[in-house]
DNA sequence: TCTGCGTTGGG
DNA sequence: CCAACGCAG
């Protein structure tokens, strides 16, 4: 890499259309050349060789690269520490879009050290989200931590500038003229293709539409199912934005929870493995492996919190109710730690993201910021009563569903609902 | 040199 | 959305 070329690194946002990193890039440099690496601190921690996640990457870094080869440049692909690799090139500049994850922080502030010291400037862009972490404060200056207040104030600063799209497409000139570069296989970098069929990066205007009537029922297809190109940006927040102010308000407050919940993680970093609330902490959780491994495979005895899980170990995907539903049971039901839960959705969810699946989480067990209060222990029975009225979902699922080989719930309703209150109680006296 | 309006850039 | 800029008149 010469000094005058300029790198844009792509992340988690895996499109050239409406990219601000990439817009600002072709736009101040000439000479640009696109980068992915996969990285091998990231990519260690996953035990799975058939990782549905890096099958999705690779799918979109090839349609990524064979766009840009249509633009006479091409994506150099590279798998190491980034770290590592930056502080053996001399680009003019690198431009990226801002991760609000701990571990992309700490990473990022290393990248940036290493480059500084070459007189070489990493330039962050905010794309991941509609407004960044200091965009939508309190008067005093300090963060929103309920999300009431805070979405009003999303809403108000909202107009049509801060959805607008980057016009990229002007600036294509300004990628460097280089022939085709190498991909390298799934297998070096440590994987194997998974088979699975991904969402589709679609946006249905008539489930949008009826998206507040119908999200709740997890055997209509009735959300989005946006949420794995929204995490790896194969499409764009704006676009998705402009949509859901045109079509529907719910759906839009939905977006602003992404966005909620990405400032939290900004801000209050400790999240990652702390309850926002410390008391929460003092918890005695039972933490039952063999329960716990009965609400992983989805034989707790309950159809609702076991369809979940079967859908979620099968697909990679799980309906929201769902997971409401099967998060309240983990850490009520069965009082197992909030994190165990939180681990295992990180595993298995095709789009997994710190931010909202560790809001999510401590919504459910009580302990997060602006959470369902600790006494209200959903009802799994009245869950599907209510939601799936006529086991359309449980079916889809469950196949041993009404026959004999169903287990018997492995915990008592009213009996765990009793001992979690007490529990929490205890903890928050 | 002043004014008005379409275009562009900001994030 | 709003400010700055450039060009026409």
């Amino acid at each position: 890499m010469d000094q005058t070329s300029t790198i844009f690194w792509f992340r988690r946002d895996l499109r050239l259309e409406d990219n601000a990193g990439l817009y600002h890039a072709l736009r101040n440099e000439s000479d640009v050349v696109c980068l992915f690496i996969f990285d091998i601190e990231i990519l260690n921690d996953l035990e799975d060789e058939f990782d549905k996640r890096v099958t999705f990457i690779y799918d979109s870094l090839q349609t990524l690269k064979k766009q840009l080869e249509e633009k006479n440049t091409s994506l150099l692909i590279l798998y190491g520490n980034p770290v590592d690799i930056f502080s053996e090139i001399n680009p003019k500049a690198v431009y990226t879009n801002r991760d609000y994850e701990p571990y992309a922080r700490r990473r990022d502030e290393s990248v940036q050290k290493v480059l500084a010291l070459k007189g070489c400037n990493l330039h962050l862009f905010k794309d991941q989200v509609i407004f960044d972490t200091n965009e939508i404060l309190k008067d005093s200056g300090d963060p929103y931590t309920i999300f009431t207040p805070y979405s009003r104030r999303w809403k108000s600063k909202l107009n049509k500038f801060y959805a607008k799209s980057y016009p990229v497409e002007k600036y294509f000139r300004n990628f460097k003229l280089i022939p085709p570069l190498p991909m390298p296989s799934l297998e070096e970098v440590g994987f194997k293709r998974a088979v699975t069929d991904f969402p589709e990066r679609i946006i249905k205007l008539k489930i949008i539409q009826e998206y507040d009537k119908q999200r709740d029922f997890p055997a209509i297809r009735g959300t989005s199912r946006l949420s794995i190109h929204l995490r790896f940006g194969t499409l764009s927040i704006r676009k998705v934005v402009q949509i859901a102010l045109k079509k529907n308000e719910v759906w839009l407050n939905e977006l602003i929870w992404r966005d909620f919940y990405h400032m939290i993680l900004w801000y209050f970093p400790r999240v990652e493995n702390n309850s926002f609330k410390p008391a929460y902490d003092k918890i005695s959780w039972r933490n039952n492996l063999k329960e716990f491994k009965a609400w992983c495979e989805g034989k707790t005895g309950y159809p609702i919190v076991d369809a979940g899980m079967r859908e979620l170990n099968e697909t990679g995907f799980m309906h929201n109710r769902v997971r409401m539903i099967t998060a309240s049971f983990l850490t009520k039901h069965l009082l197992i730690d909030w994190r165990w839960g939180e681990a295992y959705f990180a595993k298995k969810l095709l789009d997994y993201d710190m931010a909202a699946n560790n809001g999510g989480w401590q919504w459910a067990a009580g302990c997060g910021c602006d959470a369902a209060p600790y006494f209200r222990v959903f009802n799994p029975e009245l869950q599907a009563e209510k939601y799936d009225p006529d086991h359309k979902y449980v079916k889809a699922w469950l196949k041993e569903y009404g026959t004999d080989k169903y287990p018997c719930p492995i915990i008592e309703h009213k009996f765990a609902r009793e001992r979690a209150l007490k529990v929490y109680k205890k903890a928050l006296e």
